[in-house]
DNA sequence: CATTAGATTTCGGCA
DNA sequence: TGCCGAAGTCTAATG
């Protein structure tokens, strides 16, 4: 791992530091005070503070004051940069097209600049997701309901797809809609939209929306609707994890 | 403006470095090589690389890898700390309740260490978006069309909110849908629900999609619904530009 | 405190 | 490349 940092450097020195990190894709960090002016999609300026600047090696660009998660001025990935020095004070630039934005720092004094390129090839396992969910309930259908038996998955209809389509124990149709976190008014409209593709056989049709839980509002619509709720904890063991339990069980 | 830095730092240092730092809840930045673990909303775990860990002032935690814009572990404002020690390993634990969320951090080895309390009074000003559209529309009707009156803006229907409501140069009502970036199907078919709200009188009810531009697909359904469209850019003057604009017709 | 709608959403997947 | 949908979305405003 290398990394090269500097304090309180000078003008000189910041431009051919950053020249140097940008030539080699490097993830840069400084900490700065700074003017900040973006232009694109919509357009910010923002005044002279102490912030935190980050180039990484993918082109990404991101300004963070002391506060909110996300950065105050950003670009996303593959941003093209440019650093130039003018009346003795360093400016970045960083643009990229469609949309065409550009975002620009001008840097009164940097506190602390550092670059480096570092060893990282690892992805994140994630779970706990609608897809995890839909393989949850194909691979155990009585988690929804004694019975049932699902047909297909991602059934496409005119209003979008269908999560999960089946059929109960008597054989009538059954929509599912999967959620997997609490579940809103705006689930229950899209399972009803899906409901209404069969209207014609609605007698014979069921629309369950599944999922961890479900706000007040959006139950009541549910019951006006005449559709049920089936409580559903979306699975959050990691991949390696329910390989891990496989490997066990089969031992 | 105060900063700390250390290279380098030994477990021992660095969990004094960090608990030091928290205490003053400084803007921390650490570049390390670490293992994450995360569980609340999901669940999932990142093995060994080099990665830049960021804890802010407000308690935001967030953690990059050296592509994408977003982190790929975080934690919103106000979350907690804990820095450990254990097997001679510092171990950063974040959480927060409501959610509870967890999100771990094994540090292996710190390459850079450093806090920093800064000064940042600024807030970012911001143009160009549907607020400001309403705003314009409001302000000078005919963009829409001549004749154009509004009525009312973000009137409540069933369904919704119609963004603006009023009445063109025949007395017919007239329902605009904004959108400050390229519209797709779900802006008309969002139109069309409103559009519905008045069907007793749908000959004298007109559906106006204003926009920057419009997909395709859009544009037919859109055709198809019997509605229009208009194309419309959000206003991206900051506003003491407008303000300097203003003060200069006042003159 | 919970809910909602908008976002410079970002990001991934698919046509 | 463009479009669509999901997200540990986040965030500010509102009841």
């Amino acid at each position: 791992m290398k990394i090269k940092v500097k304090q309180n450097p000078e003008s000189m020195e910041l431009i051919n530091f950053l020249n140097e990190a940008l030539s080699k894709r490097a993830f840069i960090i400084l900490i700065s005070c700074c003017r900040i002016k973006y232009r694109g999609r919509a357009t910010s300026k923002l005044g002279l503070g102490d912030r935190t600047i980050v180039i990484k090696s993918d082109g990404s660009f991101l300004i963070h004051q002391d506060h909110n998660l996300d950065p105050v001025n950003w670009q996303p990935p593959n941003c093209k940069f440019q650093a130039i020095i003018e009346e003795n004070k360093v400016f970045i630039r960083g643009f990229r097209r469609n949309p065409y934005e550009s975002l620009e720092v001008e840097i009164n004094k940097t506190y602390l600049a550092s670059y480096h390129v570092g060893n990282d090839n690892k992805t994140l396992e994630l779970a706990g997701y609608e897809e995890d969910m839909r393989e949850m309930v194909f691979k155990d259908p009585f988690l929804i309901e004694k019975g049932f038996r699902p047909t297909s998955r991602e059934y496409a209809v005119t209003n979008g797809f269908i999560d999960i389509l089946g059929k109960d124990k008597n054989g009538d149709l059954v929509i599912i809609e999967l959620k997997s976190r609490r579940a809103g008014i705006n689930a229950v409209k899209q399972l009803k939209k899906y409901f209404d593709d069969f209207e014609d056989h609605k007698k014979f049709v069921r629309g369950i929306l599944a999922a961890p839980s479900i706000t007040e509002d959006a139950m009541e619509l549910l019951e006006k609707y005449k559709m049920e709720f089936k409580e559903l904890e979306p699975p959050k063991e990691l991949n390696h994890e329910k390989n891990l339990t496989l490997d066990f069980f089969k031992k």
